[in-house]
DNA sequence: ACAACCTACAACCGAACGGTTGCAGGTTGT
DNA sequence: ACAACCTGCAACCGTTCGGTTGTAGGTTGT
């Protein structure tokens, strides 16, 4: 699990880069809720909070069960835990830029293969 | 430093949903880099890196210096730190949940004023 | 002086985003 | 049985996003 995708890392930080998702989060954090009771603290409609919670939801950050009539979502704190693991890794990369002698060569022009592996979306 | 703003969330965590940005972010982590020696790293033209590392300066994890005809970017990895912050702020939020006792109350109808001080952009 | 280089910015384009309304279907309580 | 409720989904709309090309201006080396 020390790799996590680049397709779950878009997802992930897409999703948290909405303050009305990250406020959903919040809320299904501290305790399971169902759409209907969490649509009326916006002002908004009912639709637009169940597409946050979809896309929540795609990103792994909720997950659902279904009970009776509604479905109740609930925050999944490890996945908070893999987007902060993301940051950690940036941070690493900080802190270990000194030991890295090609960045004292000016990092040689295509010595990376122009960014190989890296699939881009359209 | 306790509380960082709404928008400033907006931008973090947008600034870090795309791939190329990220990809970006790691390099000048590591040391500055003008754009012209980041862009041909990817497949797209220099425009578009010079717009993500505008994207990611303005969300405060870059910074820019003149110097002469090209402006080098550096990465700041304090801004990586509030990022990473805000996770934690989730994860405790997450580790506290038993503490509150509104969630047993099924989280009070208008308790909280349909989300008071959640300014909307648009 | 002049060519080569690096950056900045505007205009444009298709796709994705965030929101809406309307409708259909399963569940619940009386 | 029936009304009330909750969810799911399609269609639509304006804005933002990620990318392009083209043009212009400052800097550098010969």
């Amino acid at each position: 699990m020390l790799h996590i995708d680049e397709d779950r890392a878009d997802a992930l930080f897409h999703a948290l880069s909405d303050r009305t998702r990250r406020d959903i989060l919040r809320r299904v954090l501290v305790g399971e809720k169902s759409v209907s009771a969490l649509a009326p603290k916006y002002d908004m409609s009912l639709t637009a909070v169940q597409k946050h919670v979809a896309v929540l939801e795609r990103a792994g950050l909720v997950t659902r069960r279904r009970q009776g009539r509604e479905s109740l979502a609930r925050g999944d704190v490890a996945a908070v835990g893999s987007a902060a693991a993301l940051l950690r890794d940036l941070e690493e990369i900080w802190r270990d830029r000194i030991c890295r002698i090609d960045d004292l060569l000016a990092d040689g022009p295509d010595q990376e293969d122009h960014h190989a592996g890296h699939r881009h979306h359209h």
